[in-house]
DNA sequence: GAGGTATGGTCTCATATTTAGACCGCCAGA
DNA sequence: TCTGGCGGTCTAAATATGAGACCATACCTC
């Protein structure tokens, strides 16, 4: 495997660069925004989530069978970190049984743009990377 | 809290359209590529070493000086990951003691423009996020 | 009426992931 | 000789996640 070159770093990059010019960590993670919110990223479920609510409010269990292999456990957790976050909404409307719906702020929608850059990329780049682990898994 | 409009959808997020489109779990979630891709991205430390490596090959130490609050044991496991994937490469020179550096290939290097637009949200809203993180705090 | 279904969760217990920290062989410098 | 850095691995403990039972309520069907 030869060695990769990386000419410069495409435009559009200069906050990574500014990010990755440390050389050791920040004082307080906590307080570094991209550390904040990569923590909500990082989480497994919540980009999914706010994609599945990109076409409008759904509620709990429309959400539940749309992700499929997420419990009831963290799903609820999930919704209420995003309701903490100010990207969701949750309203509960008091028919019997009562139906609860969540639905994107104008925060949470802000977001979908640069999710979808994201997924983009995934998609156009899903090959290469299926390609890539199984010539790993060869070599090993 | 008044319920929240979300006007259209902004432009630029037809994929997630068409992702949030389905009403139930996709047959085989491995082969989604949103799926595949947001696992790895889902990781949480991942979208960190990558952007740790914008700026140029790091060694194995650096990078977790860098990091700070990864233990060794998953800094090695997250760079196997990458590696795995295509993204990064390990290059072992035979000093003593051994130096491992990490660089990005160029695929790892097409991602950072999508990460570079996450952070940069990130970074724009993160006084937002904050925000209604203390008013939910408040009410609860 | 009895039984089934649906709603939005919570609760408990098992399992999976992540952490902290000790340890390793090797060598350089004080 | 002692200390430190290097790139890890290993173990035990903490944490996150999953599977599934359970709840009150109200419909629909038999």
């Amino acid at each position: 495997m030869p060695r990769e070159h990386q000419g410069n770093p495409p435009a559009g990059i200069e906050v990574l660069v500014r990010m990755a010019g440390y050389d050791s960590a920040p004082e307080d993670p906590g307080v570094c925004p991209i550390r904040d919110v990569l923590d909500r990223v990082g989480q497994k479920w919540t980009l999914l989530l706010l994609i599945a609510l990109t076409t409008g409010p759904k509620r709990f269990s429309a959400l539940h069978r749309q992700v499929g292999d997420i419990s009831k456990r963290m799903l609820t957790q999930s919704l209420r970190d995003l309701e903490r976050d100010g990207m969701i909404t949750r309203t509960v409307y008091p028919t019997k049984p009562p139906s609860v719906e969540y639905a994107l702020t104008s925060l949470g929608t802000s977001a979908l743009r640069p999710i979808a850059a994201l997924t983009e990329w995934a998609d156009d780049n899903h090959a290469a990377i299926r390609a890539a682990r199984q010539s790993f898994d060869a070599a090993s």
